[in-house]
DNA sequence: TACATATGATCAT
DNA sequence: TGATCCTATGTAA
């Protein structure tokens, strides 16, 4: 149940462990038989990810284009070859390590046409150093949707969903009602800076937990379990008044009436992104 | 064993 | 808005 912070990560494991090298590819499953045959002993080039959007780049100008959606997920093996679960639509193999493919919506080879396309419709990706905030700000100008669905919205954003929504709108202070187009040029900077903030923590953690290990208590920690600030929790981590769940966008949004008000808080009064 | 639930997105209505 | 695709896990029965 991936967010851009995942596909961002496995990018790099993928380019570590794969690139420049011949991947036996199989079908466990079966169902991506044929293609992993053409794929097979290939020169994997490298893989590239933008938003929740993964590719695999293949010698010979093939492009595997992956979309884990809800229950997708990669998993790494180091060493030898275990037996694989059923389920595994795709395994790619070196003699070092085994990436194992679960269950994604999409898997597709792809032209490099059609690669372009896809990337032409997303909107800026807080993981991408070369993105542009003044696209994610202005797109947001001429929104009048809720900004809490603008968040979820892949032209508007790539790579933000339902955890690093709620989460970055109450850091930033953000009532998640408001108009997309009512945010300042102030918040909607600090929304950006935000996100791209708990994004690039997801990445170096390996975890899409917000709230850093270094600031849980120890009982906390040894739970070990992600923690964040409203998301599915039933009280404010910092306020501890009872967090509002309510369906938004087809999703479940969390919020804190006192810490996300819906007049803009006075910058001085903002919890203090991460 | 069955059911509810989940970090997503598309397509039909 | 609802149905649909995809899988694993935890809890209830």
């Amino acid at each position: 149940m991936p967010e851009g912070n995942t596909l961002h990560r496995l990018a790099r494991e993928h380019n570590r462990d794969l690139s420049g090298r011949s991947v036996r590819v199989s079908s466990p499953h079966g169902y991506f038989a044929v293609p992993a045959r053409r794929l097979d002993g290939r020169i994997f080039g490298r893989a590239e990810a933008r938003g929740k959007h993964l590719f695999h780049h293949w010698q010979g100008d093939l492009i595997v284009h992956v979309h884990l959606g809800m229950f997708g997920w990669f998993y790494r093996h180091p060493g030898p070859p275990t037996e694989p679960r059923p389920t595994v639509r795709m395994r790619l193999t070196t003699p070092e390590v085994t990436h194992d493919l679960i269950g994604p919506p999409t898997w597709e080879l792809v032209t490099p046409e059609k690669h372009g396309q896809i990337l032409e419709r997303l909107g800026p990706d807080p993981l991408d150093p070369r993105a542009d905030p003044e696209q994610f700000r202005q797109a947001l100008a001429s929104t009048d949707a809720p900004i809490a669905h603008a968040l979820l919205d892949q032209r508007i954003v790539s790579g933000v969903g339902n955890i690093y929504r709620a989460e970055a709108l109450y850091l930033a202070g953000i009532h998640p009602l408001r108009k997309a187009s009512s945010l300042t040029e102030t918040e909607g900077e600090l929304l950006w800076q935000t996100t791209r903030a708990l994004m690039r923590r997801g990445v170096r953690q390996s975890s899409t937990a917000t709230v850093a290990p270094e600031d849980l208590g120890q009982e906390e920690r040894r739970a070990g379990d992600e923690a964040f600030y409203v998301y599915r929790r039933e009280r404010c981590r910092r306020c501890g008044r009872k967090v509002r769940r309510f369906p938004l966008s087809g999703r479940t949004m969390y919020a804190c009436a006192g810490c996300q008000p819906r007049r803009a808080l006075r910058p001085s009064l903002r919890a203090t992104p991460p």
